[in-house]
DNA sequence: GAAGACCTATGACATTTATCATAATATGAC
DNA sequence: GTCATATTATGATAAATGTCATAGGTCTTC
């Protein structure tokens, strides 16, 4: 994990985080966690562990936006999933694997806020309803990931990448227009297709006054048609 | 969900299963647990429950073969994965959402160990450890549907075909000769491909030599060249 | 500011995959 | 057993997708 510990200014009874994860915490329990919880602020580009690194942290993202990913023994990288705030905290293995199963990036300069994984598990261990809300908070992110797989699974290519600006527009950024934080390349890592093709598609809607392109700037300028797109391929 | 609950003569003192789940049971939540489970069998062809179904029980599978999938508004299915007794346990959802998000129906005759979903709820909340253990175990079920999405997700068809046919062989009947439990269809809805292309990349896996069709029965003739055509394509 | 690396873009072409048609075989219902 | 239906199979063709080549733009680094 690279990064350095920033000045821990927060105060978990404030963190707007808080119902989803120690809602359950006795006050005690609480200020524990809020004196051993270590943030660490990373900027774009930077990584916060790969794929093997030896898990000691339970984590989860207090703000940003980061890419999960693995990287095939030839150099290329598949893109898991695109996870804000919400979306990304340490996986169900946190508890039972040793070591990082993909590696994780920063796409928009994020907080990542780490707990000593043996305390959290101590902690868990004695608190159930503590244990239970991770449970779901934990299976809610499997579960999403495990439904975008399948939706992009049954897409053909414009379906998947309507399907990802709808993700963008929709999920991650709640407006119609946005700075795309990913690089076309990336795209294609994400959905399962060639860079050249992303590209092409994301031409295509232009031409058809579906989206507008400026760069990394994207404009969904008729959303139905999206979701028609996204629907139908 | 379907059914009828079979004379439960199971101890689940002696369950082959009791370690993946039950291991830090006390002996009076064993007891409690074992007298209030039931057994529902189940014969291939059956489903067990469909998505939008209430959920009732936490549910694992003690022995057989099933399908997890969704169907589209158009009637067309999408097989999630194919799971057998310690690949499927109620994923987890089970204690936050009401309602089941796919369907699961039997591959080859299964039984089903179905247990209360609020008495479930009760023991997790006092037995810690049996919580932690729930998580480990949905969690590497999770894990692993992520995992296998990714992989399909990143192969052509050759590769796609190749890839499920050593799922078979290797996790699934650990034998080299087996019958397929499923269509070409569903195998097809499986990895997300035309049924015509899975016909096909099978003969043309038959014309090669790598594989021996009959019917349903296959049997890979060379494990070390359907492995190349996995990991190649 | 020059060089190199990467990103975006597009066209031409080859390959892969899907679609449509047809038929033999297998399976289930009555 | 027979009829209806689904499954397996194959070929022909169309459509989608990937590959290769090229080029201008942008960004970083020295």
């Amino acid at each position: 994990m690279e990064g350095h510990p920033m000045d821990s200014v927060c105060d978990c009874s404030q963190c707007e985080l808080r119902k989803a994860f120690f809602d359950s915490f006795s006050d005690e329990d609480l200020g524990d966690i809020c004196r051993n919880k270590t943030e660490f602020p990373f900027l774009r580009g930077e990584t916060i562990f790969r794929e093997g690194d030896l898990i000691r942290y339970f984590s989860y993202l207090k703000s940003g936006l980061v890419k999960l990913f693995k990287t095939d023994p030839a150099g290329k990288d598949q893109i898991i999933t695109i996870a804000g705030p919400y979306d990304f905290v340490s996986l169900l293995g946190v508890f039972s694997d040793t070591h990082q199963s993909y590696s994780v990036s920063v796409l928009e300069d994020a907080v990542l806020c780490c707990i000593d994984i043996e305390r959290m598990r101590e902690i868990a261990l004695r608190n159930a309803r503590f244990s239970m809300n991770l449970m779901e908070r934990m299976g809610a992110v499997s579960n999403k990931i495990i439904r975008e797989g399948l939706e992009i699974r049954k897409r053909n290519t414009h379906g998947k990448v309507a399907y990802i600006l709808l993700k963008f527009c929709k999920d991650i950024y709640g407006e119609c227009i946005f700075d795309l934080p990913v690089s076309r390349r990336e795209i294609a890592e994400n959905i399962g297709m060639t860079t050249e093709n992303v590209i092409r598609t994301l031409s295509e809607l232009r031409k058809e006054k579906v989206i507008r392109i400026n760069g990394k700037e994207i404009e969904v300028v008729d959303p139905a048609a999206l979701e028609r797109i996204s629907n139908y391929g």
